[in-house]
DNA sequence: GTTTTAAGCGTACAAAATACGTTTTTTTAA
DNA sequence: TTAAAAAAACGTATTTTGTACGCTTAAAAC
């Protein structure tokens, strides 16, 4: 083992793991959805054995020359077949019992995606179903576990950012909006104060269209303005929704 | 390569590391102190070769068998002398290329302790100091970023949860408490909302004796109430300052 | 005893959150 | 054809919270 200028980074550097036993390093995706009605969970069932049957999230190992977030990338694009979506480092999994068949420690990471985007085939060739919050089943190791603290962190991060648009159409109205926040704070509000304070945000634009789904009378589109966003962002604007 | 039951975790499993190849697991820790006026940081500078002179955080490898926050609170205690000091995980890095030398992935926490508290020699003898944030020199590998992150963290973690208490000793007055939230946050506060503010929160209990050394007349001393605060956490209560 | 300094208390104003009434548009059914 | 129903959209009143700032008080220093 040699030391190389990185041990300077640590106290004692005598602490090199024995070259026959081995320290795994994974990633696990909590995968957000919603279908306009309940939050989403991207979950799989494995179909082979061993533990054929159990559910878990989704995940990978860490591939040495791999950044881990491109793993997280890797799993994301591997299941659902899409790229470049909203995907953040949630917290990291290292128990040294946490996983009973060797040391493994997770690094978790969600992503809010369209519903509408992903790659129905390719999901469901993973063993791979949308599950809402309240359906969930029971999950394999610390997963259970994952899916709170992700769920906790979506909470805090869409509460002072306008995240929610992530998940929904480029167009939505209003009402869709509001429901989707609903699901994720899980609790009522308002229709009347939550137009008033969603459109006090200046980010939303008005679209000639209407959506006719949802109603009787139809509610006007809107598309998220990420330039606006950008703009209000630096010049020290508080987003709280 | 035995495939356990953990494997069930992940979508596919065949991409285990060659047995001629290791990444490593380490943890830094972010020690965060405040002296009356600043908030400091423990950093380290190491005195042999190679990379002698160089100033990093204080951190190890996680061993096998070792919980990742087991491995921090070690180093903690190595250094500082300390247990059962607050700790949370702040992030995890793990940019293939951050570390030159080889491998290596960081799960970096963040720590605060009472200055008066800590091992003295033992904080000598590890080439350890503290600097106060503005004079704090370039660390290295992305210790800096490491740094900011939980700045960024402590700064949050502070306005929803009465959290500056452990960085004081047991008994202070109103004032030190505001220098130290004037710290955290940068910015300066009126005195006299936020006393008002902060004996609003109701976890606060005033003591009969008076600090002298802050100022001629004397401030009474305060102390906070653990079992009065986790009382109102459980009734909803909400502690933003 | 007068001055100085920060502690401690109080009040006025502004901004934000909340509660809730009213009108409008369109579909469905009488 | 008209009335009822339902949700969208707009508006206003009230409450709560945040911010600005004046005044008094206690104790040391001169």
């Amino acid at each position: 083992m040699t030391p190389s200028s990185a041990s300077i980074a640590h106290a004692s550097n005598n602490d090199f793991y024995a070259d026959n036993e081995k320290l795994y390093v994974a990633t696990d995706c909590i995968v957000f959805g919603f279908d306009g009605e309940d939050l989403k969970l991207l979950i799989f069932k494995r179909r082979v054995e061993p533990d054929s049957g159990i559910w878990s999230l989704i995940g990978s190992f860490v591939q040495l020359d791999e950044n881990v977030d491109d793993a997280a990338r890797r799993v994301l694009k591997e299941i659902t077949g899409l790229e470049q979506i909203f995907l953040e480092q949630s917290k990291t999994y290292g128990k040294a019992d946490r996983d009973p068949g060797y040391r493994c420690l997770s690094v978790a990471h969600y992503a809010l995606i369209r519903l509408e985007d992903y790659d129905r085939e390719l999901v469901e060739s993973h063993g791979a179903f949308w599950y809402t919050l309240k359906e969930l089943p029971t999950l394999a190791l610390d997963h259970d576990q994952m899916v709170a603290d992700a769920l906790d962190k979506l909470r805090r991060k869409a509460r002072q950012q306008p995240i929610g648009f992530e998940l929904l159409p480029e167009k939505f109205t209003i009402p869709q909006l509001q429901k989707l926040y609903e699901a994720i704070y899980q609790r009522d509000l308002d229709p009347r104060n939550f137009r008033k304070k969603v459109l006090s945000l200046k980010v939303l634009v008005k679209l000639d269209e209407k959506d006719k789904s949802g109603s009787k009378r139809g509610a006007f589109l809107y598309r998220f303005d990420a330039d606006k966003y950008e703009e209000l962002l630096e010049s020290g604007y508080n987003f709280e929704i």
